[in-house]
DNA sequence: AATACTCACAACCGCCGGAAA
DNA sequence: GTTTCCGGCGGTTGTGAGTAT
Protein backbone atom coordinates (compact mmCIF):
# COMPACT_ATOMS: atom_id res chain seq x y z
CA UNK A 1 0.00 0.00 0.00
CA UNK A 2 1.18 3.30 -0.96
CA UNK A 3 1.57 6.07 1.65
CA UNK A 4 -1.24 9.06 0.92
CA UNK A 5 0.06 12.07 0.11
CA UNK A 6 0.60 14.86 2.75
CA UNK A 7 -1.46 17.44 1.51
CA UNK A 8 -4.21 17.89 -1.42
CA UNK A 9 -1.73 18.89 -4.42
CA UNK A 10 -4.25 20.19 -6.39
CA UNK A 11 -5.44 22.66 -4.01
CA UNK A 12 -2.08 24.48 -2.48
CA UNK A 13 -0.18 27.13 -3.99
CA UNK A 14 3.14 26.21 -5.23
CA UNK A 15 6.04 28.60 -5.80
CA UNK A 16 7.52 31.74 -3.74
CA UNK A 17 6.10 32.56 -0.56
CA UNK A 18 4.17 36.21 -0.30
CA UNK A 19 4.71 38.85 2.41
CA UNK A 20 1.20 38.24 3.40
CA UNK A 21 1.76 34.56 3.53
CA UNK A 22 5.00 34.90 5.42
CA UNK A 23 2.97 37.36 8.00
CA UNK A 24 0.70 35.05 8.56
CA UNK A 25 2.22 32.01 9.18
CA UNK A 26 4.70 34.08 11.65
CA UNK A 27 1.80 35.61 13.48
CA UNK A 28 0.23 31.85 13.51
CA UNK A 29 3.36 30.56 14.88
CA UNK A 30 4.15 32.97 17.82
CA UNK A 31 1.02 32.77 18.80
CA UNK A 32 0.02 29.20 18.71
CA UNK A 33 3.01 27.24 17.89
CA UNK A 34 3.15 24.03 15.70
CA UNK A 35 0.84 22.63 17.84
CA UNK A 36 3.14 19.64 17.22
CA UNK A 37 1.14 18.86 14.07
CA UNK A 38 2.20 20.93 10.65
CA UNK A 39 -0.03 19.07 7.92
CA UNK A 40 -2.94 20.84 9.94
CA UNK A 41 -1.05 23.95 10.37
CA UNK A 42 -1.93 25.40 7.06
CA UNK A 43 -5.22 25.11 7.65
CA UNK A 44 -5.85 26.21 10.80
CA UNK A 45 -3.33 29.78 9.65
CA UNK A 46 -5.67 30.21 6.67
CA UNK A 47 -2.70 29.54 4.12
CA UNK A 48 -3.39 27.26 1.21
CA UNK A 49 -0.30 25.94 1.38
CA UNK A 50 1.18 22.35 2.66
CA UNK A 51 2.06 21.62 5.68
CA UNK A 52 5.65 20.53 4.88
CA UNK A 53 5.74 24.26 2.89
CA UNK A 54 5.41 25.84 5.67
CA UNK A 55 7.58 23.63 7.91
CA UNK A 56 10.23 24.72 5.46
CA UNK A 57 9.78 28.21 5.16
CA UNK A 58 9.41 28.36 9.07
CA UNK A 59 12.62 26.65 9.72
CA UNK A 60 14.67 27.81 6.53
CA UNK A 61 13.69 31.34 6.74
CA UNK A 62 10.92 32.67 9.18
CA UNK A 63 12.44 31.34 12.83
CA UNK A 64 14.12 33.91 14.57
CA UNK A 65 18.10 34.03 14.71
CA UNK A 66 18.19 32.47 11.62
CA UNK A 67 21.37 34.47 9.97
CA UNK A 68 21.27 35.65 6.17
CA UNK A 69 23.93 36.77 4.09
CA UNK A 70 28.17 35.57 3.55
CA UNK A 71 29.62 32.85 5.40
CA UNK A 72 32.49 34.13 7.78
CA UNK A 73 36.00 32.27 7.30
CA UNK A 74 35.11 30.08 10.50
CA UNK A 75 32.28 29.01 8.98
CA UNK A 76 34.03 27.68 5.98
CA UNK A 77 36.18 26.45 7.86
CA UNK A 78 33.54 24.16 10.33
CA UNK A 79 32.24 23.25 7.33
CA UNK A 80 34.95 22.25 5.15
CA UNK A 81 36.27 20.03 8.34
CA UNK A 82 32.91 18.07 9.10
CA UNK A 83 32.27 17.82 5.53
CA UNK A 84 35.54 16.24 5.60
CA UNK A 85 34.35 14.04 8.16
CA UNK A 86 31.02 13.09 7.91
CA UNK A 87 29.96 14.13 4.31
CA UNK A 88 26.79 15.91 3.05
CA UNK A 89 24.98 15.34 6.15
CA UNK A 90 24.03 19.01 6.54
CA UNK A 91 21.80 18.77 9.82
CA UNK A 92 24.73 17.72 11.81
CA UNK A 93 26.55 20.38 10.21
CA UNK A 94 24.40 23.22 10.87
CA UNK A 95 24.14 21.82 14.51
CA UNK A 96 27.51 23.67 14.97
CA UNK A 97 26.90 26.64 13.26
CA UNK A 98 24.18 28.55 15.23
CA UNK A 99 21.45 30.49 13.00
CA UNK A 100 22.65 28.76 9.84
CA UNK A 101 20.08 25.90 8.30
CA UNK A 102 20.95 23.03 6.51
CA UNK A 103 19.37 24.15 3.38
CA UNK A 104 21.33 27.25 3.55
CA UNK A 105 24.77 25.59 4.05
CA UNK A 106 24.01 23.09 1.70
CA UNK A 107 23.71 25.79 -0.73
CA UNK A 108 26.45 27.41 -0.31
CA UNK A 109 28.53 24.53 -0.52
CA UNK A 110 27.31 23.40 -3.81
CA UNK A 111 27.41 26.36 -5.28
CA UNK A 112 30.37 28.30 -3.65
CA UNK A 113 32.57 26.46 -1.18
CA UNK A 114 33.14 23.23 -3.19
CA UNK A 115 34.58 25.27 -5.82
CA UNK A 116 36.84 27.25 -3.64
CA UNK A 117 38.53 24.70 -2.84
CA UNK A 118 38.46 23.11 -5.87
CA UNK A 119 40.54 26.16 -7.03
CA UNK A 120 42.51 26.22 -4.29
CA UNK A 121 43.82 22.43 -4.85
CA UNK A 122 43.56 22.52 -8.58
CA UNK A 123 43.37 18.54 -8.04
CA UNK A 124 42.00 16.15 -10.09
CA UNK A 125 41.13 13.41 -8.31
CA UNK A 126 43.31 10.22 -8.51
CA UNK A 127 40.87 7.37 -9.27
CA UNK A 128 42.54 5.38 -6.18
CA UNK A 129 40.24 7.16 -3.84
CA UNK A 130 37.37 5.00 -2.92
CA UNK A 131 34.55 5.32 -5.09
CA UNK A 132 32.07 5.51 -2.28
CA UNK A 133 33.69 8.06 -0.15
CA UNK A 134 30.80 10.61 0.11
CA UNK A 135 33.65 13.14 -2.06
CA UNK A 136 32.83 10.43 -4.89
CA UNK A 137 29.13 10.31 -4.86
CA UNK A 138 28.31 7.64 -7.62
CA UNK A 139 25.67 9.68 -9.65
CA UNK A 140 28.31 12.54 -10.18
CA UNK A 141 30.97 12.40 -12.60
CA UNK A 142 32.45 15.57 -12.06
CA UNK A 143 35.71 15.89 -9.37
CA UNK A 144 34.89 16.59 -6.05
CA UNK A 145 37.02 17.83 -3.15
CA UNK A 146 38.75 15.06 -1.71
CA UNK A 147 39.12 15.09 2.63
CA UNK A 148 42.91 15.03 1.83
CA UNK A 149 42.70 18.74 0.04
CA UNK A 150 40.19 19.88 2.83
CA UNK A 151 42.56 18.35 6.09
CA UNK A 152 45.52 19.75 4.44
CA UNK A 153 43.83 23.49 4.15
CA UNK A 154 42.66 23.57 7.38
CA UNK A 155 44.83 21.33 9.01
CA UNK A 156 47.08 24.05 10.84
CA UNK A 157 44.00 26.01 12.19
CA UNK A 158 41.73 23.55 12.78
CA UNK A 159 43.67 20.62 13.93
CA UNK A 160 40.84 20.09 16.89
CA UNK A 161 37.49 20.64 15.30
CA UNK A 162 34.45 18.97 17.40
CA UNK A 163 31.17 17.52 15.24
CA UNK A 164 28.75 17.56 17.92
CA UNK A 165 25.45 15.31 17.35
CA UNK A 166 23.32 13.44 19.71
CA UNK A 167 25.32 10.12 18.47
CA UNK A 168 28.86 10.85 17.70
CA UNK A 169 31.66 13.33 18.51
CA UNK A 170 34.84 13.46 16.15
CA UNK A 171 38.05 14.49 16.93
CA UNK A 172 39.77 15.50 13.97
CA UNK A 173 43.02 13.38 13.51
CA UNK A 174 45.77 15.13 12.03
CA UNK A 175 46.91 12.70 9.68
CA UNK A 176 45.40 12.58 5.88
CA UNK A 177 44.55 8.94 5.10
CA UNK A 178 42.82 9.01 8.96
CA UNK A 179 40.87 12.12 7.88
CA UNK A 180 39.67 10.46 5.03
CA UNK A 181 38.71 7.20 7.04
CA UNK A 182 36.97 8.97 9.67
CA UNK A 183 34.63 10.91 6.72
CA UNK A 184 33.09 6.97 6.45
CA UNK A 185 30.87 7.17 9.92
CA UNK A 186 30.11 3.50 9.55
CA UNK A 187 33.48 2.92 10.31
CA UNK A 188 33.05 4.65 13.90
CA UNK A 189 30.05 2.80 14.26
CA UNK A 190 31.72 -0.62 13.34
CA UNK A 191 34.53 0.32 15.74
CA UNK A 192 32.13 0.60 18.40
CA UNK A 193 31.52 -3.41 17.74
CA UNK A 194 34.85 -3.97 16.04
CA UNK A 195 36.47 -7.21 15.34
CA UNK A 196 40.11 -7.60 13.34
CA UNK A 197 40.03 -10.24 11.41
CA UNK A 198 41.08 -11.60 7.78
CA UNK A 199 39.05 -13.74 4.77
CA UNK A 200 39.91 -13.51 1.28
CA UNK A 201 43.45 -12.00 1.57
CA UNK A 202 41.72 -8.80 3.05
CA UNK A 203 42.27 -7.32 6.56
CA UNK A 204 38.55 -6.54 8.14
CA UNK A 205 37.46 -4.21 10.65
CA UNK A 206 33.88 -4.75 12.11
CA UNK A 207 31.75 -6.88 13.04
CA UNK A 208 29.97 -7.99 16.31
CA UNK A 209 31.81 -9.49 18.85
CA UNK A 210 32.94 -7.34 21.61
CA UNK A 211 33.95 -7.94 25.28
CA UNK A 212 34.69 -5.08 27.52
CA UNK A 213 36.03 -4.14 30.94
CA UNK A 214 36.26 -1.20 33.54
CA UNK A 215 39.29 -0.63 35.62
CA UNK A 216 39.53 0.58 39.21
CA UNK A 217 40.43 4.13 38.26
CA UNK A 218 37.11 4.68 36.61
CA UNK A 219 39.09 4.09 33.13
CA UNK A 220 37.31 1.74 30.34
CA UNK A 221 38.80 -0.43 27.92
CA UNK A 222 37.31 -2.34 24.98
CA UNK A 223 39.16 -5.58 23.75
CA UNK A 224 38.70 -6.73 20.71
CA UNK A 225 39.57 -10.44 20.03
CA UNK A 226 40.38 -11.73 16.46
CA UNK A 227 41.86 -15.34 17.64
CA UNK A 228 38.60 -17.75 16.76
CA UNK A 229 37.26 -18.79 13.63
CA UNK A 230 34.66 -16.91 12.65
CA UNK A 231 32.98 -18.15 9.49
CA UNK A 232 35.48 -18.82 7.18
CA UNK A 233 38.20 -16.07 8.78
CA UNK A 234 40.99 -16.63 11.12
CA UNK A 235 41.88 -14.06 14.25
CA UNK A 236 44.79 -12.58 13.14
CA UNK A 237 45.22 -9.37 16.28
CA UNK A 238 44.11 -7.59 19.64
CA UNK A 239 43.35 -3.82 19.53
CA UNK A 240 41.96 -1.90 22.57
CA UNK A 241 39.86 0.53 23.18
CA UNK A 242 41.07 3.17 25.89
CA UNK A 243 40.27 6.19 28.06
CA UNK A 244 36.64 6.37 28.90
CA UNK A 245 35.92 10.29 29.83
CA UNK A 246 32.93 11.49 31.46
CA UNK A 247 29.88 10.67 28.97
CA UNK A 248 32.20 9.66 26.09
CA UNK A 249 34.08 6.37 24.91
CA UNK A 250 37.32 8.06 23.70
CA UNK A 251 38.97 5.06 21.37
CA UNK A 252 42.06 5.00 19.82
CA UNK A 253 43.20 2.52 17.09
CA UNK A 254 47.08 3.52 16.87
CA UNK A 255 47.71 2.46 13.13
CA UNK A 256 50.51 0.71 14.14
CA UNK A 257 48.78 -1.91 15.34
CA UNK A 258 47.40 -2.56 12.05
CA UNK A 259 50.41 -2.60 10.66
CA UNK A 260 51.92 -5.06 12.52
CA UNK A 261 48.85 -7.25 11.59
CA UNK A 262 49.91 -7.07 8.27
CA UNK A 263 53.65 -7.64 8.64
CA UNK A 264 53.04 -10.83 10.98
CA UNK A 265 50.30 -12.14 8.61
CA UNK A 266 51.38 -14.85 6.65
CA UNK A 267 49.32 -14.26 3.27
CA UNK A 268 49.78 -10.53 2.97
CA UNK A 269 46.02 -8.39 2.77
CA UNK A 270 46.00 -6.68 -0.03
CA UNK A 271 43.39 -4.51 1.14
CA UNK A 272 42.02 -2.77 4.33
CA UNK A 273 38.28 -3.25 4.34
CA UNK A 274 36.11 -1.05 6.92
CA UNK A 275 32.56 -2.33 7.33
CA UNK A 276 30.68 -4.74 8.02
CA UNK A 277 30.95 -9.05 6.84
CA UNK A 278 28.59 -8.24 3.43
CA UNK A 279 30.64 -7.40 0.53
CA UNK A 280 28.03 -5.09 -0.67
CA UNK A 281 28.41 -3.27 3.07
CA UNK A 282 32.27 -2.70 2.91
CA UNK A 283 34.81 -0.09 1.64
CA UNK A 284 38.13 -1.23 0.62
CA UNK A 285 41.62 0.02 0.37
CA UNK A 286 44.92 -0.93 -1.30
CA UNK A 287 47.27 -1.21 1.75
CA UNK A 288 50.09 -0.40 -0.82
CA UNK A 289 48.14 3.06 -0.73
CA UNK A 290 47.84 3.08 2.88
CA UNK A 291 51.47 2.70 3.11
CA UNK A 292 52.00 5.78 1.13
CA UNK A 293 49.82 8.14 2.33
CA UNK A 294 51.88 6.98 6.08
CA UNK A 295 54.92 7.96 3.91
CA UNK A 296 53.26 11.15 3.37
CA UNK A 297 52.61 11.67 6.48
CA UNK A 298 54.17 14.50 8.69
CA UNK A 299 56.28 12.89 10.73
CA UNK A 300 59.61 11.71 9.67
CA UNK A 301 60.73 9.49 12.80
CA UNK A 302 58.93 6.90 14.40
CA UNK A 303 57.37 8.91 17.65
CA UNK A 304 55.63 11.04 15.28
CA UNK A 305 54.33 8.93 12.86
CA UNK A 306 52.90 6.66 15.77
CA UNK A 307 50.83 9.78 16.82
CA UNK A 308 50.02 10.90 13.54
CA UNK A 309 48.50 7.70 12.21
CA UNK A 310 46.76 6.69 15.06
CA UNK A 311 42.68 6.96 14.63
CA UNK A 312 40.78 9.00 16.90
CA UNK A 313 37.14 9.82 17.92
CA UNK A 314 34.64 10.05 20.44
CA UNK A 315 31.73 7.76 21.12
CA UNK A 316 28.67 9.18 22.76
CA UNK A 317 27.34 6.51 25.48
C1' DA B 1 17.49 47.32 -25.72
C1' DA B 2 16.73 42.54 -26.15
C1' DT B 3 18.07 38.04 -25.47
C1' DA B 4 20.80 34.33 -23.60
C1' DC B 5 23.25 32.65 -20.01
C1' DT B 6 24.85 32.02 -15.18
C1' DC B 7 24.42 31.91 -10.44
C1' DA B 8 22.42 31.84 -5.84
C1' DC B 9 19.03 30.44 -3.17
C1' DA B 10 14.28 29.17 -2.12
C1' DA B 11 11.28 25.53 -2.57
C1' DC B 12 9.89 20.94 -3.71
C1' DC B 13 10.15 15.85 -3.84
C1' DG B 14 10.64 11.37 -2.27
C1' DC B 15 12.49 8.44 1.06
C1' DC B 16 13.29 6.95 5.77
C1' DG B 17 12.78 6.25 10.75
C1' DG B 18 10.18 6.69 14.84
C1' DA B 19 5.92 7.07 17.20
C1' DA B 20 1.21 6.22 17.59
C1' DA B 21 -2.87 3.67 16.56
C1' DG C 1 3.39 -7.30 14.86
C1' DT C 2 1.49 -4.35 11.33
C1' DT C 3 -0.10 -0.21 9.44
C1' DT C 4 -0.40 4.64 9.22
C1' DC C 5 1.12 9.16 9.98
C1' DC C 6 4.34 12.74 10.59
C1' DG C 7 8.71 15.08 10.88
C1' DG C 8 13.22 15.24 9.22
C1' DC C 9 16.63 14.78 5.83
C1' DG C 10 19.34 15.09 1.52
C1' DG C 11 19.06 15.54 -3.39
C1' DT C 12 17.10 18.04 -7.05
C1' DT C 13 14.50 21.53 -9.43
C1' DG C 14 12.52 26.13 -10.13
C1' DT C 15 12.80 30.99 -10.03
C1' DG C 16 14.48 35.44 -10.29
C1' DA C 17 18.28 38.65 -10.30
C1' DG C 18 22.48 39.84 -12.30
C1' DT C 19 25.75 39.68 -16.13
C1' DA C 20 27.41 38.93 -20.77
C1' DT C 21 26.75 39.15 -25.61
Amino acid sequence: MGRAPCCDKSNVKRGPWSPEEDAKLKQFIEKYGTAGNWIALPQKAGLKRCGKSCRLRWLNYLRPNIKHGDFSDDEDRVICSLYANIGSRWSIIAAQLPGRTDNNIKNYWNTKLKKKLMGLNNIIPSSNYNQRSPFFPSQIAQPQPQPHMISSLFRDTSNAVVCNNKNINFSMGSNQYCDYLQSQDRLVNSLKYCTLKDSNNLLMFGGTDVASCSSSDGSCSHQMRYGKEINKEREIGNCNFSNYEETHQNFILDYGIVNNIISQHDEKPNHVCLGSNTQNDQLRYDVEQVKQLIGRGSGSDGENKSKDFSLRGFVQL
